[in-house]
DNA sequence: TCAAAACCGAGCAAATTCAATCATTTTCAA
DNA sequence: TTGAAAATGATTGAATTTGCTCGGTTTTGA
């Protein structure tokens, strides 16, 4: 009987879109629309369903799969989004840094942005307590060492009292650094205790420490602290850093250089 | 008669325009004009969204590709099905971990295995000085320590004396290790010494050192000495392996299984 | 240094796709 | 069988995407 075939016929149809989408990676709604026989009002009625139940991700004329790699690829936001702003800076930051020296570079995404720049020279040394800073110089490129110690997820560092252990050991001449606040009262501080921990630590075995830090982060306090404004040697911001906390920071003895 | 071929979805087309830079390294916009069939203007717009992705860095003319070939070769790594016995040995191996237990990866493809077995276990803490390792487990899982140390290229592995600083400090109750040679005369051998040194210094501090090895490696004799045959508690290897070289170890104590 | 050529970004119009709405059909229980 | 609820299909105005043109900018080569 015709009839008795569609009782059932929204969720296995809903399940024969799941694995065509699963199969191509992606899908058009065109192609839906002629695969399973009905209006693509009814396929963007299941698209929307299966979106809501986390199986597939919609985009302009189609949908693609979860378990895809393009939806890997899409939505990766390991790549982080880098603002102009903090290419700038670190395009400032990286003539600072001197044929044959040593520098350590922390977690941030405009130190990241660093650690691209200096990806092909070969005459530094590199000690880094960021993943995403060793991964871009994995390839090729300066000598790399890494402080070793406990994972932090979310920003993809090693932080904590291990971090010691190969810090001790080493020195730098210079230390690139982000911060997640800088204010005249309270100095450096950042969001998690570890993180403050390995960056004060760092500072300890550094000739010269270098803050690169986009304007937003001029005047704001996080939770940890690291240091005062004077644990800084050299400040690289953008041009929108208010004028009054360069000049402040001017008279504190530190070097402002705006990109 | 084939049909006007149908457009690409803008996910497909972003995706394959991504391919092409990073394949090539740079690309002409005019070029990714006629390879994927759209006009200039689509083409800027897709530069300019991949370029807010971090994944392009746009350029006159072009863009060039902004992804290390670490990400290429994490890629690949997943891509990648390694071999069927390597695979065996890894779920073999992943039954000797206990809840709750603290164990170390080192570098190697079979270990590699082994830490995406145990990327979803919430219960274990995992030392390496395996940068793949990490990475696979960088998301979430079990709490990751890395012994820090200097970035062996090749392998991917921080090695040298430095990773002493952080495993002095650590105790382990497997260590889960890879080699590139294992015979009854001269034991555990490597291709680095720098990497054999590291080897033997997490064998200090593990309860039980637990060797994967596809039976190829077996009576193989590699550059680096590491140890003898007695510093392995446990060797897991796959059925091809010599019946003799098995019982062998075993009357030396050691235990043997094959997946 | 200067001019030609190539390239870029912004704005606009056409085409495609989407979301909301409503009419029709189907389903299910009384 | 009947009526309410749910599912489907069609319509339409809004939103998105795409290609093209034009004025300004950057690069190239003499």
């Amino acid at each position: 009987m015709i009839l008795a075939t569609r009782t059932d016929l929204a969720p296995e149809r809903r399940e024969r879109m799941r694995t065509l989408i699963r199969k191509a990676g992606i899908a058009r709604v065109e192609d839906l629309r002629r695969d399973l026989r009905v209006s693509v009002a009814t396929v963007r009625r299941d698209l929307e369903t299966l979106e809501e139940e986390g199986r597939v991700r919609r985009v302009h004329g189609g949908a693609v799969s979860m378990e895809s790699r393009l939806e890997e690829a899409m939505f990766d936001d390991k790549a982080t989004v880098a603002s102009k702003e903090k290419l700038r800076i670190a395009e400032s930051a990286v003539k600072l840094v001197d044929p044959g020296d040593s520098i350590y570079l922390d977690g941030g995404s405009t130190v990241l942005e660093l650690a691209r720049l200096i990806a092909k020279r070969t005459d530094l040394t590199v000690v880094t307590n960021s993943l995403r800073a060793a991964a871009e110089l994995a390839e090729s490129g300066p000598r790399v060492i890494l402080t070793g110690g406990e994972l932090r997820r979310l920003s993809q560092t090693m932080v904590g009292p291990l971090t010691q252990a190969v810090l001790g050991k080493v020195r730098v001449d210079k230390a690139f650094m982000g911060t997640m606040g800088f204010c005249l009262d309270d100095g450096l501080t950042t969001t998690d205790p570890n993180e403050a921990f390995t960056k004060s630590l760092v500072q300890e075995h550094a000739r010269q420490v270098i803050l690169l830090m986009d304007s937003g982060k001029a005047g704001k306090v996080s939770f940890a602290h690291v240091g005062g404004p004077e644990c800084v040697d050299v400040l690289v911001s953008d041009k929108k850093l208010p004028n009054n906390f360069a000049k402040a920071l001017r008279k504190r003895g530190l070097k402002v250089r705006l990109a």
